[in-house]
DNA sequence: GTAGTTGCAAAACCTTTGCACTAGG
DNA sequence: CCTAGTGCAAAGGTTTTGCAACTAC
């Protein structure tokens, strides 16, 4: 299952241990989520209750350094982690202001804006967009609330 | 010249003080750059040496709430500050992967998007977009290097 | 006059680092 | 074995907070 992961540690020389193979596990099952480093430690402290947050911290950055994990800040003052998909067309999140759900949308459409600024002169190798507002449920509530 | 800020304060029962006329003085004169409140805290230092970092960091909170500066994160782990211009398609950012520069977006081209995801019953009411790649400066440089 | 604001220092937070110990290859 | 990796605790950097003094209105 882990397989791949394990090649890609394998691979540039680092060791496969149990508590890289424990955060592996963590971000691996929970997918469509984005944890705060301090989420994922109390995650893996249910199996590996001896682990160390600088160890969770430590495997982050090489997890990142090996483009496994991909690395975002919200505004909230702390990073959250998710798998990076691996293309340079990463999705975007929308973030709810109301509940604070954090929702990946797939769509792209910016390649046009890309060309345009690539006509100029930039070269583009990754971005990262930000959608803010209601998601779906929370706008619902707002044009019918139950009460007053 | 800062007359509109002064009556936001005004209307919004907030005073104005010295400090916050020089945080916005700062803040007008620097347009364009994006400046840590640390890198603000410096600047208005010259003209008011008796303010302290927290002022600093109350103040920039205010502002944020009062949608008059908009607070970031480009992933240094501390964030930058500059005016808000205000409608919701806020200019986007790119970042030189080579340089560090950030240089900011005015095209948008994220109407088609948003409309799709109102058709799906969100409410989209603002937006941050960061590129990556190398500033046209840099990705000359890299196409005919001077050496080697 | 008085509630809002400031400056200072301490605290709170997140993240990194030094070091002795451990364990994967 | 031997070096990379770990856990702990301490340190580092940014941001927030408590509080007495101050000041804009």
């Amino acid at each position: 299952m882990f397989e791949s992961y394990h090649q890609i540690l394998k691979r540039n020389r680092y060791k496969v241990t149990p508590q890289r193979k424990a955060i592996l596990e963590v971000l691996d099952n929970t997918r469509g989520m984005h944890f705060t480093a301090e989420e994922i430690y109390n995650q893996v402290k249910k199996t590996n209750p001896q682990i160390g947050i600088a160890t969770v911290y430590r495997t982050l950055e090489l997890l990142v350094r090996l483009e496994i994990v991909y690395k975002s800040s919200f505004d909230e003052g702390r990073h959250r982690y998710e798998f990076y998909e691996g293309d340079r067309h990463f999705h975007h999140h929308f973030l709810c202001n109301k509940c604070g759900v954090i929702i990946e949308v797939e769509e792209d459409y910016l390649c046009q804006l890309e060309g345009v600024l690539e006509e100029r002169g930039f070269m583009i190798s990754n971005h990262n967009l930000r959608l803010y507002g209601l998601c779906p449920a929370c706008h619902r509530k707002e044009k019918h609330p139950e009460t007053r």
